[in-house]
DNA sequence: TCTATACGCTGTACAATGTACAGCGTACGA
DNA sequence: TCGTACGCTGTACATTGTACAGCGTATAGA
């Protein structure tokens, strides 16, 4: 198969299945199972935190479990659906602040921060597409908290929908370019600040001021006011703050009363 | 070499002497080439257009150019090299509305639509990273054009940089999302509504109303509005509003005068 | 005009990947 | 007790990018 960076191609019901760790009907017969899927989910969450997802290979995570490659298929259909329940139960994981009776600012702030710790403690999840996410406890649970944060503030249902993927859309885009630095760090032993210093010069040479005066003069204030070309934590800041700006004109709309709405 | 999805872990001088033409400095001796670098970007394009990244492979352009695949290595170093040149080649093509005089809100929308357009034409464009941009006159004539759009509002050189870093993330955040729905299409055969169809059932056989009341409300709702889950076009009209909304508080307080400034 | 050399192009080869398939042995239901 | 369902494994294959060496060509220098 190719490109499995996505939800399965196979069976929903087999995956749903494994996701609400549905028991399999029949009795067992035959050999005591040596392993079980939260340990498959375990070995490969912790390989691909360190090695990215490149790293995440079949035979890389057997060998951690200390098992031939094609073991794995016991426990889960293939690699599509191992990246489903590793996300799912990444999703599970997660810190979930109580902040009823906030102002929704704060709400709203604390559902990016714990979604900006996610794709910390796990830079792959930025990466992966959530077309089609995981339908699991953990997503679940994940979606279910992240809207109370938007509840109660005159919203109607699309709304709370649409409010909520536009901020989970910037903070993925923002952390995944972070996370993009770090996978192409580990790949090309060339940092980031190492490419920027070799292309800066060389890019001087070819490029004329006077035909991009704009470019020129922004793309080096840019580039001098963080260390590199992008700043994925100031382009945080910046973003969150706008973003919150935006959203408070519809929300504010929607109760004219607060600003410090609960 | 893994994950080549970005620009070349190879030498920058080498990269930078492709995008920008540099011509070879000795004397040609040996056989004519019978093609040149236009034409295998050209080649690779139209098959990744229609194929999608992952049909992007040496031996199908090869094919394309009827020539063997490793006659593409005397063009290019390498894939990731090739893609460097096809972003820049995609960067220059595309189309520059000059909105000069017209409020900055209509400016900003062209800027967005500009780059929709592209992410349209070449769904991969919005797959890759853009960690590292191809430094071609492309992508230089392009951060020219964008830049003008947030020229004399009253804002710095660094917060120019903020504003159109925020608003073309959101616009490729955006669009990876129809990418990936297309990507998955073409891969599984399995659409977007035949897959929600079928999980749509089995996920409401396990999953309690009761325990995720806001989840299971919000989620119908949302899933009813729009055919699917997730409806890109919707989201992006209400994100850019957003979003245009939230950088209306920066830029109106920068040139309190106008919301309607050129 | 002759010739050596740089260069365009190609076929072969290799390592890495996901996973299909068939075989082997085990432990439970009958 | 025995047959069978099932856990586990080794082998094998198609697909990828690209290193390498060889072959032939057209030009620079004689």
């Amino acid at each position: 198969m190719r490109a499995p960076d996505v939800t399965s191609g196979g069976d929903p019901a087999r995956t749903l299945a494994l996701l609400w760790r549905e028991p399999s009907t029949a009795a067992r017969r035959g050999p005591q199972r040596g392993l079980n899927l939260d340990a498959v989910i375990e070995a490969a969450t912790a390989v691909t935190d360190t090695e990215g997802l490149t790293g995440l290979t079949m035979r890389r995570v057997a060998q951690e479990l200390r098992v031939s490659p094609m073991t794995l298929y016991t426990y889960v259909p293939g690699k599509a659906e191992l990246l489903d329940v590793m996300l799912d139960a990444a999703y599970a994981r997660m810190s979930r602040t109580d902040t009823t009776g906030q102002p929704w600012r704060v709400r709203l702030t604390a559902v990016a921060e714990e979604n900006r710790a996610l794709f910390t403690t796990h830079p792959w999840t930025a990466t992966v597409s959530t077309l089609r996410p995981p339908l699991g406890p953990g997503a679940i649970a994940k979606y279910e908290h992240e809207l109370t944060a938007l509840d109660g503030l005159g919203l109607d249902d699309v709304e709370m929908d649409d409010c909520l993927t536009l901020l989970l859309s910037f903070v993925q885009a923002n952390a995944r370019v972070a996370a993009d630095a770090h996978a192409t760090a580990r790949l090309t032993t060339v940092t980031d600040e190492q490419w920027w210093a070799a292309a800066g010069p060389l890019l001087a040479r070819v490029l004329d001021p006077a035909a991009y005066p704009l470019a020129s003069r922004v793309g080096s204030a840019a580039g001098a006011a963080h260390g590199s070309a992008h700043d994925p934590a100031h382009a945080y800041e910046f973003g969150l703050r706008r973003l919150l700006d935006g959203l408070a004109t519809l929300i504010e709309r929607a109760t004219p009363a607060a600003s410090g709405n609960s």
